[in-house]
DNA sequence: GTGAAAGCGCTAACAT
DNA sequence: ATGTTAGCGCTTTCAC
C-alpha cells in the first residue's frame, strides 16, 4: 500500500483548482487571492506536500543544487569550509551534494560525472593530489557549469578562486623557525603539482634566502601524509641528526614526525622545533602542542560559494574571474 | 552561447531515429540492433551525452540516489562509516547525498526535507545528540521511503539498525580498569537519550557490578565533548582527586579530560589511568596515547547500505526489520 | 527492430 | 484571479 507523496496535481483536485493555481498559490505569486492562497497552503500542509525538487529542475533546466567535491572529510580544514557552504548555500535556496575523492583522480572523475548527471548548477572543488588530468573540469565548464576551486587551484582553468595565502603562510612559520635561531631546517613537502605544495615550498626557500640561510636540497623530502612518514622512517631519522628544525606541509605529518623523533629520544622543541600547518585540532592535542599556520577555512567557504551563487544569477553579467586570497595567522604553540 | 548538453531528442534527431530506439540502445535493450546500437552509443560518446538523472528519476519514480545524514564529518567513526555506505552504493548503481547535522536537530529536520524533496530511495541516519522529536523520521516512513540507523538509534522507529556492541565494549573498557587495579573509576557520560549514550554508561555500571565495585553516582558526570569538558573543568579537577580513573564516553572527551588533568600536575595513566572510545586517530597522537575501544565504521557502513538496498530492492518481500550487531576490540595503549 | 504517444510533476506564456 | 496548454528529458506500452 504505498502512500502516494501528494503532488499539485492531487491538491488542485481535491480543491477543485487547476495545478497552475496550486503552483502559484504554493509560490506565492501576486496574482493568487489571499483565500485561495490560504486554503491551498492549508490542504498542502495538512497533506504534507512536498515539490518534487526533480520536475522542478526538469522544468526549469536547473536543480538549484551545487556539488561540493573535497579531498577528506576528515580534514577539519575542509569540513570547515564546507560548514561556510552550506551556510550560505542553504540561505540563499540551494542544496548541496557533498563528495569525497579520497585523493584519488579516478574517484573525482566519478564523482564529477554524477554531479553533472544530477545536472548541478555550479561546482565548489578542491582538487585531489593525485589529479593530473584536467579534462573533467573542462568538460563540465563545456557544459556551462561554472566551478570555483578553494584551496586547492588548478592553473590555467577559466574560474573563479578561493585560496589561502600559502605563500605568507609557510614564509612566516620559516621566518620564526630561523628568528627562534634555528638554521638546519628540513622541509617535508606536499606534491609540487599542486599549487598549495608549490607555494608552500617557495615560502620556505624565500624565507630561508631572505635571512641568509643556504638552502640545502637534502633537507627537502617529499613527504605529506603520516604514512609516508612511516615509509621515508630511515630517511627522516637519519636526516634529524643533521637538522634543528622540521616544517612540515601539514599538522596530521608534523605530528607523525614528531613522534617518531620522540620515539628515537629527540626532546622537541629543545633539539628538534617542529611546525605544521592548517592548524587542525589535532595540534593542541599533540604535545608538545604544535606551532602551526591557521587558515580561515569556514569564511573560504562563504566566499566561494558567494562568488559561485553570484555567477549563477547573473548568467549574462560576464563576470571577470577573480581569485581571492585569505590570509591566516601564525598560531606560535609549544613545539617552535 | 549556452553550449546546450545533448538529450535523447537530439541523439534521435542526428541520427534519424526515435527517441525510443536510442534510449533502448543506450540502455542495452535486447530488441535493438547491434548496428543501430553502436551507431547510437558512438554518437552519444561524440556528443558527450549524460543523462539526465532529474528526468530519468521524475519517470521512474525513484532517484536510485540514498540520504545519509551523520552529526559531523571530522569524526574518523562516520567518516568510515561513509566510506563503506559510498563504495557499496556506487558499485550497485546508487548515488549518495551527505549531509551533516552538526549536532543540531533544527538542521536535521531541514536535511531529511530536502532529501526528501530530493526523492532519495531511502535514508541512512545517524541521529544528533539533540534530537528528542522525531517526526521527522516517522514523516519519512509515511512517504515510503525507508531508514536505516547506524550507531546511534532511535526505539520505536520500524527500521533497520546497525550499531556496534557499545554495552560490551564499555563493559570491556571498565573491566580493563579494575583488572588493572582501578576501583574510583569516573564516567563521563554521553546524554542518555541517544543509545550509545545509555549502552556506554550500562556497561560501565555492569561491569563495577559484577567485580564488586560499588557504583558512586557521585563519580558520573554527563559530559561528552571536549567544551563540555572546558565548561565542568572546576568540577572534574575536584572529583580527580578522588578517583584513579576516569573512563570517557569518547576519545575526543578524554583527551580534553587527559590535558585538563596534566595540566594540573597529574601523571596519566600512574595517578590517573584514562579510557576513551572509539579508536580515532587521535588516540595514537594523544600523549600517553589513549586506550580505548575501536569500531568498526567501514563494515557498518557497508552493512547498512545493504540493507537499504536489498530493501528498496525487495518492495514486495515485507522483509522484517532487522539489528545488526557489530563487535569491536579493546585497544590497550599508555594511558590505562 | 523500430516508432508513436502518453505521462512522470512542475511551471509559465498565453488565454479569459 | 484563475484556467489551458505545452514542454522540460526520459521510459515504456502498444502498434506495426
Amino acid at each position: 500500500m504505498k502512500s502516494h507523496q501528494a503532488s499539485i496535481n492531487d491538491i488542485a483536485k481535491a480543491l477543485g483548482v487547476s495545478p497552475s493555481t496550486v503552483s502559484r498559490a504554493l509560490n506565492n505569486h501576486p496574482d493568487i487571492s489571499a483565500g485561495t492562497r490560504q486554503r491551498v497552503h492549508d490542504y498542502a500542509r495538512s497533506v504534507k506536500y512536498r515539490p518534487n525538487i526533480l520536475a522542478v529542475g526538469l522544468k526549469h533546466q536547473r536543480s538549484f543544487t551545487l556539488g561540493i567535491i573535497v579531498p577528506e572529510f576528515v580534514h577539519h580544514f575542509f569540513s570547515t569550509v564546507i560548514s561556510g557552504i552550506e551556510d550560505i548555500a542553504y540561505s540563499k535556496g540551494y542544496r548541496v551534494m557533498i563528495c569525497q575523492s579520497n585523493e584519488d583522480q579516478q574517484r573525482e572523475m566519478i564523482n564529477i560525472q554524477a554531479l553533472l548527471e544530477h545536472r548541478v548548477d555550479g561546482l565548489l572543488v578542491s582538487p585531489s593530489k593525485s589529479t593530473l588530468d584536467y579534462s573533467h573540469f573542462t568538460q563540465a565548464l563545456e557544459s556551462n557549469i561554472p566551478i570555483v576551486f578553494f584551496d586547492r587551484i588548478v592553473a590555467g582553468i577559466p574560474s573563479d578562486k578561493v585560496i589561502s595565502n600559502d605563500y605568507k603562510g609557510s614564509f612566516a612559520i620559516t621566518n620564526h623557525l630561523i628568528q627562534t635561531g634555528r638554521r638546519k631546517i628540513m622541509h617535508l613537502a606536499a606534491p609540487q603539482n599542486i599549487t598549495v605544495g608549490r607555494e608552500r615550498s617557495r615560502g620556505y626557500f624565500d624565507a630561508l634566502e631572505k635571512q641568509g640561510v643556504t638552502v640545502n636540497e637534502q633537507h627537502i623530502l617529499p613527504c605529506d601524509t603520516p604514512f609516508k612518514v612511516q615509509a621515508a622512517k630511515e630517511k627522516i631519522l637519519q636526516l634529524a641528526g643533521d637538522v634543528d628544525a622540521i616544517f612540515a606541509v601539514n599538522d596530521f605529518t608534523a605530528i607523525a614526525v614528531m613522534k617518531l623523533l620522540q620515539e628515537s629520544g629527540y626532546r622537541i622543541p629543545e633539539q628538534i622545533a617542529i611546525t605544521g600547518y592548517g592548524d587542525d585540532p589535532i595540534a593542541t592535542i599533540a604535545k608538545p602542542t604544535l606551532t602551526t599556520f591557521q587558515q580561515k577555512g569556514y569564511e573560504m567557504g562563504r566566499e566561494a560559494v558567494s562568488m559561485l551563487i553570484n555567477r549563477l544569477e547573473n548568467p549574462d553579467a560576464n563576470i571577470e574571474y577573480q581569485t581571492k586570497v585569505f590570509q591566516g595567522n601564525l598560531v606560535i604553540r609549544e613545539s617552535a
